[in-house]
DNA sequence: AAGTTCTTATTAC
DNA sequence: CTAACGGTAATAAGAACTT
């Protein structure tokens, strides 16, 4: 804040990642303590409706079980039969992480919420060394943890990228600073797919084009700049970056929605008509309720049927205030259009808004 | 030929 | 049965269509 605490040497950045450990799980521990030390899964009963969800939190002790995120609630249950399952409870994390990111905002407001669980912030200016950085981190973990019981993890660097690593290395409980000095020789030997964009499609190119199992980021940066963007596009470019260690995407406090949209899942794979639109006019609702008094200038409709595959329809028109109806009147015509070309069960259908400005 | 619109693929949390 | 698989949003790339 004051001059005299406000850039190191080079005027390089200090951004702080801050993650909640096991977050929808740990806050059903801190409601319900007699969990504690067994293993937990959030996600769905899968005794209840058979249970068509995905795991969204773990503790530990469950993921001892080889449990881990998104993964089928069906798989998780074959591999813990005995783990307490539970719903979603979206409505108490939103309250919990609201007052959480309250607390942290108050060490710095440039903030950038990443889901209930996660943001970045922007230290630069706040302090003048990692040491401060570090002390700041600190102080932050208590306070969490003495306002709401919850611990958390945070990773300390030059960039997202690298805060986002370093908190990883930190996990559960922990903080972690990386240096600038020891950026790059850190992200050599890390597997490629800590770089943000590579996921199992780009890891599984990399593989191929480096003949290794297990690529390292090290093992790709023999690549020029140019071989990767002629592979993997625009995103090349960055990616030959990261591999570097760099990332000079800056921490935004607010991004601008562009699309809101809702999707629904059947019990049951279905065919039947009315079932299907009924549901389908709720989901028009609910987006229209949620877009409420924002111009809309598209809609695009998903459909997935009983084999998993899945498709989209969309229709664009003047950007403008539109009323339920308009919405209904614009969709049904592309969902009818999924359930006429194709004989198929329907498993998921889906409504999404595209918004003007 | 250029500019939109539509569709799919991929990623992330 | 082999199989398993949410919901929300962004972004990129390429095809298809218009002007």
């Amino acid at each position: 804040m004051t001059s005299s605490k406000r850039k190191n040497k080079k005027g390089e950045r200090v951004i702080l990642h801050i993650d909640m450990d096991y977050f929808f799980a740990q806050i059903e521990e801190r409601e319900n303590p007699q969990f504690r030390g067994k293993p937990l899964v959030v996600g769905a009963d899968p005794k209840k409706g058979k249970g068509r969800g995905v795991v969204s939190t773990s503790n530990y002790e469950a993921r001892e079980y080889g449990i881990k995120s998104g993964m089928p609630i069906s798989r998780s249950y074959k591999l813990c039969p005995d783990a307490i399952f539970l719903p979603v409870n979206m409505d108490l994390y939103k309250k919990v992480s609201e007052r959480i990111f309250g607390t942290v905002k108050e060490f710095s407001s440039k903030i950038e919420r990443i889901s209930l669980d996660e943001a970045y912030l922007d230290l630069s200016k706040k302090v003048g060394s990692f040491k401060e950085a570090e002390n700041i981190g600190k102080k932050i973990k208590e306070k969490i943890f003495e306002k709401e019981n919850l611990t958390c993890s945070i990773g300390i660097s030059k960039n997202k990228m690298m805060a986002k690593i370093a908190c990883e290395l930190a996990k559960p409980k922990g903080i972690r600073v990386i240096t600038p000095e020891k950026v790059v020789g850190i992200i050599s030997e890390m597997g490629v797919e800590v770089v943000p964009g590579i996921g199992p499609k780009t890891k599984d190119k990399l593989r191929k084009k480096l003949k290794k199992r297990d690529p390292k980021v090290r093992d790709a940066q023999i690549f020029s700049k140019e071989e990767l963007i002629n592979f993997f596009g625009k995103r090349g470019g960055e990616f030959y970056e990261k591999f570097r260690g760099k990332d000079s995407s800056p921490v935004k406090e607010e991004r601008e929605v562009k699309t809101i949209g809702k999707e629904h899942t059947f019990q049951q794979d279905t065919k039947n008509p009315r079932k299907i639109t009924s549901i389908f006019k709720q989901l028009i609702g609910d987006v229209y309720r949620q877009a409420k008094g924002r111009k809309v200038k598209g809609v695009t409709v998903t459909c997935r049927y009983e084999d998993f595959e899945t498709h989209t329809k969309q229709t664009s028109f003047p950007a403008g205030e539109y009323d339920e109806r308009f919405l209904i009147k614009k969709g049904t015509p592309l969902l009818l259009k999924f359930l006429t070309q194709s004989n198929k069960k329907v498993r998921l259908i889906g409504f999404r808004v595209t918004l003007y400005g």
